[in-house]
DNA sequence: GGTTTCTATAACCATTTGGTTATATGTTAG
DNA sequence: CTAACATATAACCAAATGGTTATAGAAACC
């Protein structure tokens, strides 16, 4: 038996499902909105000029990059945003300013020395 | 003549491809890569299992998304972070956890105010 | 029980994406 | 000058994306 070991670590794949999910200004808002309340799919529809399964199938964009969750309650499905995930999103990007900065701080080390 | 305000909201558009241009593990190792220093395409286009042209495509939607800048340095084409575009969608991330970060403070006084 | 509502999904379509090979142009090196 | 190198771009292709309409199942309402 495979023990699924719970990283924290996005893999590359995982991170593409993020990016790509959020580069799209629909789903970008779908995740506002649940961030802010709960709604099912069909409240959610009302908000956009499209049609119930278009936005159902951006809600399953958002559900396998992990940025909602969906939970049944009654005949209706509740999204709920999951801010876990998008907080690990920001602090990828964090990790890229860091790069640059560690970069700066070279560049500044080395002009130090020259002088 | 319409003067271009330097607007430092990014707008739908933009977003969208900034998101789509990070939603590939070969352009965020570009980003990665010119971060840490500026690198033409031909060395960049070593590095990867693919064609030149699959490369200079996928500077290109780094490009657009604003990512990188190219400079010509003779027959070469420098390829540069541009660390601000970066920093930018790490803040817009930033501002939908604030959103989450809200609505927990707004449960937080319902629920001392019920008590 | 029948109707309505919400969800799910299939089939289809146009466009975009991410790769390829081939070719042309510009720049440097000898 | 010529050869080699770096870039650009066109033409092509398969797969993915983002929408549609149609249909079916499940839960709730009266």
């Amino acid at each position: 038996m495979v023990i699924e070991t719970p990283s924290l670590e996005l893999d590359d794949e995982e991170i593409d499902r993020i990016f790509q999910a959020l580069a799209d200004a629909t789903r970008r808002d779908i995740v506002l909105r649940t961030l802010r309340e709960e709604v099912s799919i069909s409240t959610l529809a009302e908000a956009y000029d499209m049609s119930f399964p278009a936005v159902h199938k951006h809600v399953a964009v958002l559900e396998r990059a992990g940025l909602v969750t969906k939970h049944p309650s009654g005949r209706e499905r509740i999204v709920r945003a999951a801010p876990e995930t998008i907080r690990r999103a920001q602090h990828l990007l964090a990790r890229y300013e860091q790069v640059w900065r560690d970069r700066i701080a070279r560049l500044d080390a080395l002009l130090a020395e020259d002088a």
